[in-house]
RNA sequence: GGUCGCGUAGCUCAGCGGUAGAGCACUCGCUUCACACGCGAGUGGUCACUGGUUCGAUCCCAGUCGCGACCA
């Protein structure tokens, strides 16, 4: 044993024991135990540590280690994914606040060589973190989804996927992001809903009047769109409008004359009831205009500016006009011709880019599509099948939801950092996709009759979750055959947020569905969001961002991990307050001074196989018995993904059973037991005490370990130590000491509430116990006296005169305290008894009086109705017996 | 508007047909020889509301009110 000082000092130990455990590649698979498998849902290489991440990985954390306590083979896969836009973004940045040139006067190559240099120095911090957290990832496997394994695995992919038919290249509107000039995703895409204006505009008839109407005015939020509007609709059955179906409008300043059409899409109720329809700036509007073959006239450029040409007819003055400013030109022109018809002001929801923070613009482009709809058939299929199961069970629902109404995929982008697209173009435009430019140059020679022609590769590259889909098998070596894929592959779990269940699970599912034939994961499980101490959304603008790193300064990782688990409960939302990481730093310390406290009676941990069945003291056997019950109840949480009821069995356990009771009872045995006994109880002890470091490593990876490691007198390690046994239980023990532990906190709590001075001992009167209580008592006498201030313990047939009284486990005892007793406190304590004890009577009598009752409920119910009732009316009777005689005083 | 979820102790949350729980906070004691980041004893709840099912509902069902998220 080393003697372990006053104090835990996470800053020093922390980095030093994490460093202990890498040295000793702890972290790799080991053994021929059954893999157990996580890949990391991989951060962003731009990426630092927040507190979900920490959340999320210190689950993960604790699933590897508890397999790996259970003798699992265990791979915890990590990795980084290039994360096109962001990391485009901190580079471009990086570069302009150093002054150097743009990107685009330096060129694609060279821009591309600045984020590999960018990420060799910048992009390894989030892995620092996470160590700093104690996460056992297999670092010797760090993947990147630009690494060059990866990358073939995209080209195999996207190639394959072409030839299948299931990529496809299409004009179709999608989410501009004007900032960075490229398509971004649905899901990159925020809603916010801001201030805006309705603006009223009236569209002359081209026939002047009909049937008295001149004009049809259109309410729009977006002024400017009117320059590419390509129709007016109506909904059919709008009686204002029947007439005019079919008849054309003028388009003010434009000029131009479109039609009125009837579509289903309009509501009467909203407005005029007539819409403007704007195909290629609205994603509504597009679906109308294909309906009608309404043509769709592109209005702006990629900084979404107007552009005015020969084919939108927009008038040359709103040339490269800014999107805003030509609404207010347009709003003046207008209003000028004397057709503005009103102004209102109107939240209005509008899209904003998550990372660029502008607002998005529909635009028609061309993009490459993966045909989703056709992938997620077997994807749902696995998940109906029961083969990929979530937990929560209910997130599956969103699952499907969002699977049975999937769209099209859009996987181009059009920035410079990511893979780009495997296809190549010959003078012409003809494709031709090719895992690289030798093979596409075939394709092209083939096509071409022989003749030798210049390719273009494709300019855009893929959507980092083109490659991240790929990753639970990519990781593993896929397409190559490897060893870690056939053993490692299905994973066992992915350990995600709700929010991104769409980024990753259906992502991930449909692809390793289609090139695996197999799930990649068994597991889905799905942890809640964490949010601050008033269960509020962390946001940088309300301040409320709780940084994990400040809670490892200051309280250290293992409480920060102990509260997130304690926290992981099924709901939506964890609310991460500093009290209960510091509620949990406690924890940490009252273990590692019990710890002390075995060490000042000589207690180490051995390597020796304690069999608890050898003891021969009740207060061991229970022990042994609540360990092992522990120990049960923690593997049985974990492997129902229940972190908070595992995480609170080891705190009761640790805290409330052993410290609290274990530890004070025992006192007396190694202060005044036999050598038999004291030698017996500190084997106890030393199994108790490593039954909770075992089972508490996987959640407070640090200290477990090093005072594992000062106590240990044995050769192993806790590493080399498998998960406690759970088989051991003896009841009769377990209820001996239960029935000592509820005298003593009725002695305790009725010489508070009498106000008997702390000091003072006194003596104890059991009056008429049967020899069973008798044994008992003389049995724990030690104990009770001990720990209840106890005297002497002696018997009669009457409680002395002037005896605080109470009642346990059906016996009267009496606490002669006669020239200090409080008779007005014990009046009142005995009445409170009473008056609960009566409460409970009637409740159960009034079940019992009820026929129904009888007849009707399962009989262990009733018959544990019929023995309460018993119970309470013996200790009733005895309670009032208590209180008569000291009303008789 | 659609979908999902939530209203349990002052706060943050478990529980979920048969005796209401935890942590923190709060109150009162205590320099008890591991620990004041502690020990001991307590206070605190018509389990949102209204109906229904049931012998029995905090728990199941329906509705109402309030809150939230996601999708339109």
């Amino acid at each position: 044993m080393r003697d372990l000082p006053k104090t835990f000092d996470h800053l020093e130990a922390e980095p030093r024991l994490y460093r202990e455990q890498e040295e000793a590649g702890l972290f790799k698979p080991a053994g021929e135990g059954e893999p157990f498998s996580i890949v990391i849902p991989p951060p962003n290489v731009t990426g630092s540590l927040h507190v979900g991440h920490a959340l999320n990985n210190t689950l993960q954390d604790i699933l590897c280690r508890y397999r790996r306590r259970q003798g699992r083979k265990v791979l915890w896969q990590y990795g980084v994914d290039h994360a096109g836009i962001a990391t485009q973004m901190v580079v471009e940045r990086q570069m302009a606040e150093r002054q150097e040139p743009h990107r685009r006067d330096i060129g694609r190559e060279a821009f591309v060589q600045k984020v590999w240099e960018w990420k060799a120095e910048s992009g390894g911090m989030i892995k620092n973190q996470l160590k700093r957290l104690g996460a056992s990832c297999d670092w010797s496997r760090e993947r990147f989804t630009m690494d060059e394994g990866l990358s073939a695995a995209v080209r195999k992919v996207f190639v394959q996927l072409y030839r299948e038919g299931l990529i496809y290249r299409d004009k179709r509107l999608v989410n501009w992001d004007p900032k960075f000039q490229t398509a971004i995703s649905d899901l990159e895409v925020e809603n916010r809903e801001v201030n805006g204006k309705m603006w009223h505009f009236a569209y002359p008839l081209e026939d002047g009047e009909v049937d008295g109407i001149k004009e049809i005015v259109i309410a729009t939020t977006r002024p400017e769109t009117m320059l590419g509007d390509g129709a007016v609709a109506v909904h059919p059955d709008d009686e204002r409008y029947k007439n005019l179906i079919g008849k054309k409008v003028r388009l003010p300043i434009v000029d131009r004359l479109i039609p009125i059409i009837a579509d289903e899409y309009p509501d009467p109720e909203l407005g005029t009831g007539a819409v403007k329809i704007t195909g290629a700036h609205d994603f509504n509007d597009f679906e109308v205009a294909k309906r009608h073959d309404i043509p769709l006239i592109v209005l702006m450029d990629e900084e979404a500016r107007i552009i005015a040409t020969e084919e939108n007819g927009v008038p040359e003055r709103f040339h490269k006009l800014d999107r805003f400013e030509a609404r207010e030109r347009v709003v003046k022109e207008i209003e000028e011709l004397g057709l503005l018809r009103g102004i209102e002001d109107k939240l209005i929801m509008q899209p904003f880019g998550d990372r660029s923070g502008v607002v998005i613009e529909p635009m028609l482009t061309d993009q490459w599509y993966v045909d989703a709809k056709t992938l997620a058939g077997p994807a749902i299929e696995a998940v109906n099948s029961g083969r990929t199961k979530f937990v929560p069970e209910n997130w599956s629902k969103t699952y499907f939801n969002w699977m049975d109404n999937i769209e099209p995929w859009c996987i181009s982008r059009q920035l410079w950092w990511g893979h780009r697209i495997p296809v190549w173009y010959g003078p012409d435009g003809t494709p031709f996709c090719a895992e690289d430019e030798a093979e596409a140059h075939r394709l092209a020679t083939e096509h071409y009759d022989g003749e030798a022609v210049d390719l273009v590769q494709d300019s855009d590259v893929l959507d980092t979750w083109f490659s991240s889909a790929l990753w639970p098998f990519s990781t593993l070596g896929w397409p190559e055959d490897t060893e870690e894929l056939r053993e490692f592959y299905p994973t066992a779990v992915l350990s995600t947020a709700f929010d991104i269940i769409f980024f990753w699970v259906a992502r991930m599912m449909m692809m390793a569905m289609h090139f695996m034939g197999e799930v990649p994961f068994r597991t889905v499980y799905i942890h809640a969001l964490v949010r601050d101490e008033h269960g509020q959304k962390m946001s940088k603008s309300k301040g409320n961002v709780v940084d994990p790193i400040e809670y490892m300064d200051e309280f250290g990782a293992d409480p920060l991990r102990f509260t997130l688990a304690s926290q992981a409960t099924q709901g939506r939302d964890l609310s991460l307050s500093k009290q209960r990481v510091e509620g949990y730093r406690n924890f940490r310390t009252k273990l590692w001074n019990a710890a002390r406290f075995l060490q000042l009676r000589s207690v180490p941990i051995t390597d020796e196989e304690i069999d608890p069945h050898t003891f021969e003291l009740p207060l061991n056997r229970w022990i042994a018995h609540e360990g092992a019950k522990m120990a049960g109840e923690v593997s049985r949480a974990l492997d129902d993904f229940r972190f908070d009821e595992a995480a609170s069995a080891i705190y009761q356990f640790a805290w409330g059973t052993f410290c609290d009771w274990y530890l004070e009872l025992s006192k007396p045995i190694l202060d005044e037991g036999d050598e038999a006994a004291q030698a017996e109880t500190r084997k106890a002890m030393g199994a108790a005490l490593k039954t909770i470091l075992i089972c508490l490593e996987p959640f407070m990876p640090f200290v477990t370990r090093e005072l594992y490691h000062a106590m240990n007198e044995g050769k192993k390690t806790i590493d080399d130590q498998r998960w406690p046994a759970s088989s051991f239980a003896d009841d009769g023990a377990a209820g001996e000491i239960a029935a000592a532990i509820a005298l003593i906190s009725e002695i305790r709590s009725a010489r508070t509430e009498v106000n008997v001075p702390v000091a003072a001992k006194l003596e104890l009167v059991a009056v008429d116990a049967p020899d069973q209580v008798k044994a008992l008592l003389d049995a724990q006498a030690p104990a009770i006296k001990r720990l209840a201030r106890i005297e002497t313990i002696t018997h009669a047939s009457e409680p002395p005169k002037g005896s605080v009284q109470i009642v346990s486990g059906g016996v009267t005892y009496a606490l002669p305290v006669a020239d200090v007793i409080d008779l007005k406190a014990e009046m009142e304590r005995l009445a409170k008894a009473i008056g609960k004890t009566e409460g409970e009577l009637k409740k159960a009598n009034g079940k019992l009086s009820n026929e129904r009752f009888v007849a009707n409920a399962p009989a262990e119910v009733v018959e544990q109705e019929r023995e309460r009732v018993a119970a309470f009316t013996a200790e009733l009777e005895q309670l009032q017996a208590a209180k008569a005689r000291i009303e008789a005083l």
